[in-house]
DNA sequence: CCCATGTATGGAAACATTTACATTAACTTT
DNA sequence: AAAGTTAATGTAAATGTTTCCATACATGGG
């Protein structure tokens, strides 16, 4: 295509005086004029309006003009709009087929005004136990034509960050694995107003739908098999102190199935520290040096667990023969440690799913009959307690 | 926004109907035009000229109205083109913030057919292993404003699946964990051409550059170790056969040490399954059902390890007294488990961010110094062997 | 048989942004 | 005075699809 640059070029003047010859200005030689007017023959310049057009790729526009039918019905086609009378349909098929035509998702999603994406914050991609929820919500995402986007948020700052994000790439619903929920966060999920459901973190919001199992009442149960066992003195390893409510909940099980035997564990028998193997384990040590050694441990996940159990074999304690230890999740690896982990087995894969379905029925701007659904959780007594 | 649509819902007739009747045509039905006419009413429906625009959300017309400028001047300072005099842009900026503008990401990708957006293909997203490689990735990819799509593809056919999920979302890059590549997938990723890069499966494609520790010397490393230890007959609990060239490397590792001793192991002591606990476990009872139980297993991985040492354990043997064993990667948990295991550590964040930028300088089209790079690994002593 | 209506399809605007090219102003150079 | 240089900015096309309204044709009921 020619441009006045070309036509500068050919006449051998600056592009400002073409510019100046084609608007008529004044102040123009006639000499050069006569030069870039001749420059404009030669080189051929389109006066008419530009045309710009690569067209490279197989369009909608291609297809149309193969099928014999309008871009608005090869559209119909590709939306499935059930008005399309079949033969011509099967018209369009074979033309997209034919020329291998693929839909410019891009274009698609900018029109539609959604990105046909669901995004998941979860704290930690390493974790097992998220891993394993996160399954469960590609299942029923996949089954809907939705692409998951997974996204590390442990922190705030982070998980706003994150969240903005899914806005601006006009996400069409959120499925968060938080923890920690402030009201400024709460605050700003409600302006960007996508359609949220909370799973796994016990937070029940009276705006968010929300997802779980009743960590109090599991974590009652599970020290009640403890005190069953005829221990009394049984400590608690936590995760984040105050953040997470999950573990407040585990907490206040525990401290419900100890009050009722008129126990009150003394403070250096409650500790907290992350959600991590190296946090048991050295949790556990801190808690072995001052104190009188407990008669059982309960973690409050299966990593902290695990690390327990490796502090304590370390210090000569055999678990569960001196010291008992039961944790809460049950992780894969769990089962297969030695000694097999005594815990609280959750639904992952479920809590997952059933996640995820509540957050299309938001979509599609379904009522919810349930708001918080709490889905059964299951003792798992193995070797360690 | 009503539509006519709208209307003729309301209505009870077909939309064709609607518009005759907005348009005065003369063969509508008296009565039909009743109806239709107190629709419009009901409906409040704006009979202005078609005003489509909702303009309900900020754009950049707004942000030039109010800062007094083109929209191509706004899409210069979005895009940080150096030409817009500084003055302009503090004005623009200004515009942006009090009108509270958010770029539409979508409409920005449509127009630059590109998302920012690197995918990655991983076998398993519950694997510790994988999930730490990824953190790598993510790391360099947030640093440069990409952002990493994760899909899980060991089955051929979900990987080719994920991979064109990528190529129709024009994703700019694809990080690839997959341990089998026949002719039929490299075909597929050359017909995409998108920028692509192996990451931690030794496949030493001649096309594809890939990032990876050299698991034969690695293996041969650890074997060696174990028959320095004094082991004789050592046996090898492999993942998937065929599939995966890292296992055959690990494999024949595994031989070129034992060769070099003049050891040749026994069919039954070279076993297969997969890279799970679970298949560790019960590949290694299979081991000692109907063998002379070997001195010391070398396990592809760590996962098989731990169920290795579980089966063991079952079985009344002690770990390492009894039997040694080791394992291959380094999990978080692997120091923690009883006994800890011995392991050849992988760098994986580091494979992750090295793979990453490995791909960015593809995606920026630089040349590429080294097209297959080795990054080292270490043997990790531990109690397990 | 023809009026009234529905069905299937077409025409064209709209979406928000980028960008090629053009213009302009303010100089400097010849 | 005429032309060039440069920086800054404007104009408007182009992107590929969806969707609103319009309309040719088919069809059923009176």
């Amino acid at each position: 295509m020619i441009t006045l640059k070309d036509v500068a070029k050919n006449a051998g003047v600056s592009t400002a005086t073409v510019s100046r010859v084609l608007n008529n200005l004044s102040n123009v030689h006639p000499r050069t004029r006569e030069k870039v007017l001749l420059a404009f023959r030669e080189t051929g310049y389109d006066f008419g309006i530009n045309r710009r057009s690569s067209q490279s790729v197989v369009t909608i526009n291609h297809v149309a003009e193969i099928a014999g039918v309008s871009i608005a019905t090869v559209s119909r086609v590709l939306n499935n709009d059930p008005a399309v009378r079949p033969e011509t349909r099967e018209r369009i098929l074979e033309a997209m087929e034919k020329l291998r035509y693929r839909p410019n998702l891009l274009a698609r999603q900018f029109r539609k005004k959604s990105a046909r994406m669901i995004g998941v914050v979860i704290p930690d991609i390493s974790g097992p136990f998220f891993a394993r929820v996160v399954k469960g919500i590609e299942n029923i995402a996949d089954q809907h034509g939705y692409q998951v986007v997974l996204t590390e948020g442990k922190h705030p700052d982070k998980f706003l960050q994150a969240v903005d994000t899914f806005a601006e790439r006009k996400a069409d619903g959120a499925l968060l694995m938080i923890s920690k929920l402030g009201d400024r966060e709460l605050d700003f999920l409600a302006k960007l107003s996508i359609p949220t459901v909370l799973i796994s973190q016990d937070y029940s919001s009276p705006i968010l739908p929300s997802i779980n199992i009743d960590n109090e009442t599991a974590a009652y149960h599970i020290t009640r098999y403890l005190l069953e066992k005829g221990h009394r003195s049984i400590a608690f390893l936590g995760g984040p102190p105050n953040d997470t409510v999950a573990v407040q909940n585990r907490l206040s099980g525990y401290r419900r199935a100890l009050r009722e035997r008129g126990i009150i564990p003394l403070p250096p028998y409650v500790r907290f520290g992350e959600f991590s193997v190296i946090s048991g384990y050295k949790n556990c040590l801190h808690l072995l040096k001052n104190n009188e050694p407990p008669q059982a441990i309960f973690a409050a996940n299966d990593d902290i667990a695990i690390g327990a159990i490796k502090a304590l074999q370390k210090k000569g304690f055999s678990v569960p023969k001196n010291i008992a230890v039961a944790g809460f999740d049950d992780l894969p690896v769990s089962a297969y440690i030695s000694p097999a982990l005594t815990t609280v087995h959750q639904p992952k894969y479920r809590l997952g799913k059933e996640g995820m379905k509540l957050l299309l029925k938001m979509i599609h701007g379904e009522r919810l009959e349930e708001t918080h659904i709490i889905l059964p959780f299951q003792l798992k007594v193995r070797e360690s307690a």
